[in-house]
DNA sequence: AATGAATGAGATTTCATTCAT
DNA sequence: GATGAATGAAATCTCATTCAT
């Protein structure tokens, strides 16, 4: 808690730390709460400054939602990235869809925000669209063209009981999903 | 002075029509937009209509959701019920995850709105919840308990595609993943 | 000053008591400076009023310009109704032209600012055409229609005059002018 | 870096320019919506250059009117000094009244939004008061003193119906009120 | 000399909610 | 039971101006 930091004029960092503050923000209330006012008390800055460095509430909230997808999808494809054998990459699916590596509570609220809003929000649309392209691209490094479309279909899909339920996924029944649908569908296009 | 009233004082259908109102307001705004002014207007009732019969706009859109949520919930069950045979009912798997007879644009953009809102608000959290478990026990109808778990994350999470990439799903893809998920996890519990 | 009196709730003179507060604040500052909060304070009536009763500024602003333009319309009328006979109706129009039975400064500048703001707001500027045909009316009690614009004309620019230069204008010079616009133009068509 | 550049350092015509592009500004939206940052845009500078130029915005606009009225004045003159005959003078001033070679519509928009601002800026109110006397003063190449008052008179008023009523003026009529007038004040002074 | 960055103040407007009837 | 009127609070956004460079 920096607290009495003062900014230097022209803090390049000060952008990225309202985007930040705005899924903060996002996080805890929901788009439907997220205001100016909200966010540049998160970020600490003078509620100016956010007309300032963005066009409106709306460019604030896409700049946001495209900075997390960004980071998600980073996120993603290094664990993807990561695995050496179909048989990891087929563990990387898992971890992805159970957490804990991949994907905080805070980060599926998130998702499920950025989904809301993309169907009312052009420029979010096609963030989430991007967004749902990188994550087939990153199971592509492994897996044939089909076997990502149902993959990632699980993946969009699973986490939602994690969200809703209050219990954790049964981690072995994904991994048997997963290794059914890779088996299952085979190699071809 | 009754002439060109439409409703008689306590018209049993206003209740319905708000909240049919208040649903199409977010489909086409968001919950973030959904505002007493923009129902009424919508419902074509008088704006103090809405604080009568409801306790306030969290309750509104509380109760529209759940209303949303056991509709969406009987049409499901009814579809996976006119199943005569386990691949009958695979096929009903399918429908429910390409449509068209199930699940409408304005219907997912709906249940992203609810999952996004559920997370900020309990009595939705519990709407969505049970929702979850309802389609759940729908597939129970036909599949084993694991089973199920794993049809319903595909469901959750395939639509999101048709969403937000502007191309019909491949039937046939997801009809081979229903069953190759039905037929490798086989019939244990 | 009434100070401390409350309205009754549904007060019927409050619009007009809006209305006035407008025009007050527009004599004071011209329509650049005419804010709902000056305006509001100057009527002694809540914020939120304003945009209760009317839809916007540019609403409320036409409003009171087309009371302005009815109450000076009438006025205007009224004076050349009262003469009996054309010498009569010659001096009304000096009168309208020189004052101070017609037209204080406070109006005229408001005058002012309608032909200005008109330009830029068709509800206004339709009041303002109304306004000069409304004018041309009245003189048309007593003189052809010829002579009727070319009077209408002086009528509309000589308090111009009045305004700017700091002196009285020179009444015998607008009443021999009239007279000789009277005679020199007839009473053809 | 002087790529792409359109100014010079000190280009001795960006103060002419900003106060063109404000003109432009307040004849599209008036004086209420002149705002350093839509004049800017408009004038293709840089925000700071506004605040460099000149002490303010009252300060900028006062310039502005400055300058349109002194090159109204010189064409207004101009038109009266390319007369040789007192006729030929008639038929300027007719000129002038009815365009089109003098007063746009544009420039009688922003003759009306300087006569309005003028009641609420000393310095415009100034400005006013000089094109009236040189309004006046160029009339006074041909007519005398007492003639010059009313034809300006009708000078500034006559327009106005232009203005506001969607028809051209009738050229025989306003020639004729004028003949009237030069010949029924006569040469007194 | 000239300007991009920055911000406090205030503008318009929307809104949930209260209340008298 | 039902609703139009009303308003305080807060939302989004614009702006004139200052200042460091």
């Amino acid at each position: 808690m920096a607290g009495t930091r003062k900014d230097t004029p022209n803090d390049p960092a000060r952008r990225a730390r309202i985007l930040e503050a705005a899924l903060d923000v996002i996080a805890d209330g929901g788009v439907h709460r997220a205001t100016h006012r909200r966010i540049a008390a998160r970020a600490g800055v003078p509620l100016g400054s956010l007309t300032y460095y963005f066009a409106g509430l709306d460019d604030l909230l896409a700049s946001a939602f495209a900075s997390l997808a960004d980071r998600m999808a980073e996120q993603y494809r290094g664990m993807l990235e990561a695995a050496r054998t179909r048989s990891e990459a087929e563990e990387a699916v898992v971890a992805v869809i159970c957490g804990p590596e991949y994907g905080s509570d805070r980060e599926m609220a998130l998702l499920f925000e950025m989904y809301a809003y993309g169907n009312h929000n052009p420029a979010v649309a096609e963030t989430a669209r991007l967004w749902l392209l990188r994550s087939r691209e990153s199971l592509g490094l492994h897996f044939p063209p089909r076997t990502c479309l149902a993959l990632d279909a699980l993946v969009e899909g699973w986490p939602m009981h994690r969200e809703f339920e209050h219990a954790p996924l049964d981690r072995a029944l994904v991994a048997a999903t997963v290794r059914t649908i890779v088996a299952g569908l085979g190699e071809a296009v």
